[in-house]
DNA sequence: CTGAAAGCGCTTACAG
DNA sequence: CTGAAAGCGCTTACAG
């Protein structure tokens, strides 16, 4: 059966005190007496009981993450990468999926204030997290944000160099002569029109006027990966192509790519030579199809360690944490050039 | 700040019991005591701290999932699931990568065991789980497998029906009059032995010899997606397409295939006409590829909520889940052929 | 219908 | 160098 303190401290013929300064070593014990507790740790298997040790210090150890959508794989990347990091800070992920639904985020997130929780990262469902004023008012622990810019709340945020990774794609575009680019993006909320700011910018450099027709955007909730390849980011490829003469697409992410490049692939238009393409989000898949698809590559796994540094620190030093400022960092992208421009 | 049952009790000018009688609803209270109570919660914006209450409850309210490659979409797949049924049961899950080493594995469970857990759903890196009994000794909590049977341990287990995917894969492959077929797959495991079994099984019905030189395993640790594209698998499949006159290829999981389809793709190897292709594990990018390739479709999302299930059975009746005997559940596959055939 | 009190398994001033 | 005791925030027999 398991043990407590106490049996460790029967067996050893010392205290429940002596035994936690042995084990913590928090206190100088004399070697024999240190022998002994030993001795009686690895006899009885024991292991100190997180739950108790953590009430009494106030803390779990544990830091939950908030995503609106764990079906995509950039948020699973992310949650690989902040697990990587948490475990060698001594802390542990716990997951919590909203689904893209706002009231399963607020709910999700109640549940790790209670105490569950020594810190939240969160990937907002929507822009607008000034809900978390209320909650976090009697119940303060530090939140990073990741991948979207929250609005109404401030705290550290991690997000890729959107608007950077984007004018760089489509500038490459202008820059082999494409004059009609649409743009195509899973849904409008804040990372997504940084990336149209780049998309933008690129096309006023070249001289471009920017055409809203070519612009177009989903509003999906959390739908499965397949039924996102006949989704609305296919039916507003088919719409594009077959009405306004373009002849390069820049897609806003890999959700959004699932349904644009299906449509091109099954109507046999010719990648780049009908149309050139360049997708946000690089996946292994994009060197499997003809002709290669080009990327601007996140590091979605950078990002999740990035944020858990960020946590941890505020988790760590509290006090020096508050004072500090919050950031806003950026991990920056990478355009990757292959065959389809 | 954060305030605890006392201020409540205080507010409301009652008893902590009382407090806690009226938030559970474990006790009838008068109806205007129980409206002071929650009139006294909503004011100081109190929830229950989840360490407290476990800790008296003896309980986490945690399942811990130790996952032996979290870069495997694969397994985030089956997190997610594991997330969603977990969530339904009041439970939350806790994960822990073990990167393909053992010693991280041991680690990990010897972590969720000592107390943070009510239950562990493991994905083990090799099939030897003998380690467990002296763990689980000590501090016995109900176990889970998936994907993997393990050896020198007896528990639930959740698997795909490896061998009869694999064999319809293969059986698809001899009916259209391939002979000579080649069996790829990323590592050795009682998974991928499985699946060698049903390959084998089709030949041996077809009336074809089993060539030992057409059948080759990788032994990758953890790697990343990208060096898998021309890793081990991609090296076997260099080999075994120029030195055999092979006219079919199965390939036994998404990482083995990553490797096998880009030699395929980069040395323009046609297919189906040059070598017919099928591979264990679906993926949404098999539909962008030309052509479009075939695969057994596992479902891991429905595998991770099966798992959550069997683990939700033994820690909610304790007394009852101990009398039932092991079992293991296999989940189906979906032959779905493509162009690659 | 309500409360005083024990106790879950720890940690940590405090005393000696 | 070691221990008795308080206390973290709860739940739950037990008593009234």
């Amino acid at each position: 059966m398991k043990s407590s303190i106490k049996e460790v401290a029967y067996l050893a013929g010392v205290s429940i005190a002596t035994v936690s300064y042995v084990l913590n070593g928090t206190k100088k014990v004399r070697p024999e007496t240190e022998q002994r507790v030993f001795d009686a740790v690895s006899k009885l298997n024991y292991h100190v009981n997180p739950l108790a040790r953590n009430l009494r210090k106030g803390e779990s150890k544990l830091i939950g993450f908030v995503v609106n959508d764990l079906s995509n794989n950039f948020f699973q990347e992310i949650a690989r990468g902040l697990e990587t990091q948490l475990t060698k800070g001594g802390y542990h992920l716990i997951i919590m999926n909203s689904k893209e639904q706002k009231e399963t985020e607020i709910e999700n997130v109640k549940n790790l204030i209670a105490g569950a929780a020594d810190a939240l990262i969160l990937a907002p469902t929507t822009a607008d997290c000034s809900y978390l004023h209320f909650l976090l008012d009697t119940n303060p622990i530090p939140i990073v944000f990741v991948d979207r810019l929250p609005e109404g709340f401030e705290s550290d945020v991690v997000l890729a160099t959107n608007e950077q990774g984007s004018y760089e794609a489509t500038k490459a575009l202008t820059d082999k002569g494409h004059t009609n680019i649409a743009f195509f993006g899973s849904r409008q909320d804040s990372t997504m029109n940084e990336r149209l700011d780049g998309y933008k910018k690129a096309l006023v450099e070249a001289g471009l006027s920017i055409n809203a027709n070519l612009i177009r955007f989903g509003s999906h909730g959390s739908v499965s990966q397949r039924s996102l390849r006949h989704g609305e980011m296919y039916q507003h490829t088919m719409d594009v192509l077959t009405n306004y003469d373009i002849t390069a697409i820049f897609s806003g992410n890999n959700l959004a790519t699932l349904g644009v490049f299906s449509f091109i692939k099954e109507t046999n238009i010719q990648v780049p030579k009908d149309v050139a393409f360049i997708t946000f989000d690089d996946s292994s898949w994009l060197t499997m199809t003809t002709p290669t698809l080009s990327a601007v590559a996140q590091n979605p796994e950078k990002m999740g360690r990035v944020a858990a540094k960020l946590i941890l620190e505020r988790v760590a030093e509290p006090s020096t944490a508050e004072k500090k400022s919050f950031q806003i960092v950026r991990i920056s992208t990478q355009l990757i050039l292959r065959g389809s421009v």
